[in-house]
DNA sequence: AGTTTGACGCTCC
DNA sequence: CGGAGCGCCAAAC
């Protein structure tokens, strides 16, 4: 585990739930700008048994979910963030000036 | 050591 | 609003 990987997963460790943050915040707050792309990279990679990494509720700086090629985990990312109360609009995306959580 | 590759983001049109 | 183009940066080739 890279030391980069464990300050993004600390960053999106603390978004509350109901909040979503996007992948360059992330990487702001963790005080790597200029670093989004890594913070996918960092999610691609861990895998949480556990369940702690709340890795659901960052989304692009679209308000967008990201998608991953093939496989169909963007709808259960959907689902999760509906369940936490999160409104998708009509053409898929979400209201960051609402919705997108500023550590 | 040069190129390609992304769960990205911003500007233009 | 949708695309294209480009910058970005570390990893993998």
């Amino acid at each position: 585990m890279h030391p980069q990987h464990a300050a993004f997963l600390a960053v999106i460790r603390q978004i509350p739930a109901g909040w979503v943050m996007s992948y360059g915040a992330v990487a702001r707050a963790a005080g790597l700008p200029r670093h989004a792309r890594h913070v996918g990279v960092a999610l691609k990679q861990v895998d949480d048994p556990d369940g702690d990494l709340p890795w659901w509720r960052v989304v692009n700086g679209e308000g967008r979910i990201s998608p991953r090629g093939l496989d169909g985990s963007d709808d259960l990312q959907r689902v999760l963030l509906e369940a936490e109360g999160i409104v998708f609009a009509e053409n898929g995306r979400i209201d960051l000036r609402r919705y997108g959580w500023q550590a």
